[in-house]
DNA sequence: CACCTGACTAAGCGCTTGCTCAGCATGCTG
DNA sequence: CAGCATGCTGAGCAAGCGCTTAGTCAGGTG
């Protein structure tokens, strides 16, 4: 049972960057694995177990396990940025951009919750190379946020004392979501999204 | 290197609950390694050695490494809920109990960041039995958070939504820092907490 | 038909894991 | 002094780990 959009980050469809259909199941039973239970506590035999193979078939598509996480966080950092972006740089003033922004994020991570926990928690297993390229995608997304915020200050549009730790708030409030959302919450993301940017706008003192 | 106010969770000192040197020594060492690795990544041989002795002493003072983890959390969660129950009990309107306890929970989870880190993102790991305890202890801690904001709502003072989003908004913000904060952060744990107790004030809607 | 390729499995290797146990030193008690 | 409890170690066991290897089989190509 998930409602996670892999299809969103790994195209199935044929075409240049589609991958074997069982290359596909191994993703999705590693990041449900990896989400639940964690990377170390997640064993080959789990992951190829869920994808209907033995333990020897993810080593044709994979090179290891750590090969599957590093696919699943920079997959899932990279789709985080296009999603952050697109909303900053849209149309309308800092504060509309920013509610866009934050609807988008808190959603998103509600959504896809289990992406969201292996890329915002599994950091520490990911092999150095891999975490280099991750931790470039994560300094964006923040500098992202601070531009916006600081936009806004500029256009007198927020208060904030200081841009950074401004930054550090909304994007937490975000992550977040993926720790404690569940399948049980009455709440939509889409609901919460908007609940959450209405939040968020106060907090910046936007005047809404 | 570690700023975890250990000594607060555990005494040292002899008493009733006070435990033998080797004990503590383990508590903290375990702390460490599972706030910086992870559980399952943690081997008895990482802790038994960061703690200055052989894999088999750790058997001696607990009875498996499950049984540690489960003592960190059900000590972490419950000096959280002390330090949230004091502070919404203590003097003043919601606002200003508001304010004390956005302050000290954030401080918390920025100086106790390794506890912070277990407590929050070990649960998976706890046995069952632990578990329950656990789960418990954070109930109380939310509904501790929603009645101070309902409390601030009734009296005109707060103006939200939804209690329910804006309490999980209030603790995740908390939380995260545990995940975030470093030694080389620039502001220290009182500093982000006072910001952070402006930020909530301001997302509560409360007229200051 | 023979031949090849690519996806896959059964079996298992070398190693690490959590944990146990026999034995040793220390220091308290009668 | 003997006797014993306490805190600990060195050695190592059974189980489980990531990953490899040899081989199977379906399907495409000459």
């Amino acid at each position: 049972m998930t409602s996670t959009p892999l299809a969103d980050l790994w195209p199935t469809l044929p075409g240049a960057d589609a991958r074997p259909e069982a290359a596909y199941r191994l993703l999705q039973a590693a990041v449900e694995s990896f989400a639940e239970r964690g990377f170390h506590a997640t064993t080959t035999r789990d992951i190829a177990t869920a994808a209907g193979m033995s333990p020897a078939a993810l080593y044709i598509h994979y090179q290891s396990k750590a090969a599957l996480l590093a696919e699943i966080s920079r997959a899932g950092h990279a789709a985080t940025l296009t999603l952050v972006r697109n909303a900053a740089a849209g149309e309308g003033g800092p504060a509309e951009r920013m509610r866009r922004l934050v609807e988008q994020f808190t959603a998103w991570h509600a959504r896809a919750r289990t992406v969201g926990r292996v890329v915002n928690y599994e950091l520490h297993a990911l092999p150095e190379d891999a975490y280099a390229v991750v931790a470039a995608l994560r300094l964006d997304i923040e500098r992202e946020v601070s531009a916006l915020i600081g936009a806004g200050v500029a256009a007198g549009d927020f208060q904030v004392a200081e841009v950074r730790t401004a930054a550090r708030a909304v994007t937490s409030l975000g992550i977040d979501v993926s720790r404690w959302y569940t399948d049980n919450s009455t709440e939509t993301p889409e609901e919460l999204g908007r609940r959450y940017g209405e939040l968020v706008l106060r907090m910046l003192g936007a005047r809404v």
